[in-house]
DNA sequence: GCTTTTTCCTTAACATGTTAATTGTTATCA
DNA sequence: TGATAACAATTAACATGTTAAGGAAAAAGC
């Protein structure tokens, strides 16, 4: 017997990206002015956050795949948003960190950013907003166990 | 004065992508199975599920943007899982319809994939889980308003 | 009826997501 | 030590996300 699929209006991976959408709209029109993306964004908002990081803490600290760093490391190191040095010791590893341009683009923004957040924080409510950071957490691999 | 920035492992677009990443991977194991990806299979469910759809409510229902549905389409037309066929009366729109052998990909896997949802669902508890639900909806620019 | 605007869709260009294969480096161990 | 395994990162190939520009058809306005 086939097993009934639940409608699309109600399934999770679809609610995900639309909630996505919903919450990058407002980021991504700020940051539309900065000539960066969303991802180089949460780049350079780890490694302001962390300081010099190895490239996997990087990924996965910003949710991102190898490959994609790899590429998106390259483009940002062609605009000096961040340097790039090889460990001396284990010269397979790397270490990425932030330039002064790099953190002039977090300081420049972060008030917009907070203004952002603070928005949908309201659009949600605290409970909700809270609640719903908490469930997403169940979600996450990383986190789940 | 510069706003402080929410901590990156509390921030809401990193959360969303994280749990869409926990959410993804059993169904993308099974789709990998199938030759599909996981946007051909959303285009076929929302296919399946209301018949014969134009490409602006197959886009808006299934989630993807005008260029991608494009690209996905002819794809899809070219495995022979769609049909594409002008509206005679408009010729600007045009009618995607899912093929038998589209209809039987979500028919074999329809079961699977029920039981990834089931299982998510006891990850979470039919009460979280709806309130998830719920809580995602309002971040939907679609539903918000 | 003719221009203008709007609508639906496609193309183009660039960035990222995703998986697999590859390269260079370090660790293991017989 | 010398072959092999494990690791870190890159490259490749294809699909999609995203924004902007283009093209064809229909609707609107005069």
């Amino acid at each position: 017997m086939t097993a009934k699929l639940p409608s699309t209006s109600r399934s999770l991976p679809i609610a995900l990206i639309r909630a996505r959408e919903g919450v990058m709209a407002p980021i991504r029109d700020m940051l539309a002015e900065t000539g960066i993306t969303e991802q180089q964004w949460r780049v350079l908002r780890v490694l302001s956050e962390h300081g010099p990081l190895d490239t996997s803490t990087l990924a996965n600290r910003a949710s991102l795949l190898f490959p994609s760093l790899t590429r998106i490391a390259t483009t940002m190191r062609n605009k000096a948003l961040i340097t790039q040095t090889r460990d001396d010791v284990d010269r397979r590893r790397q270490f990425i960190a932030i330039t002064q341009a790099g953190q002039k683009i977090i300081d420049d923004y972060a008030s917009q950013s907070a203004q952002i957040v603070a928005d949908m924080r309201k659009t949600l409510g605290d409970e909700n907003y809270e609640r719903l950071l908490d469930l997403l957490a169940l979600l996450d691999p990383d986190v789940r166990d």
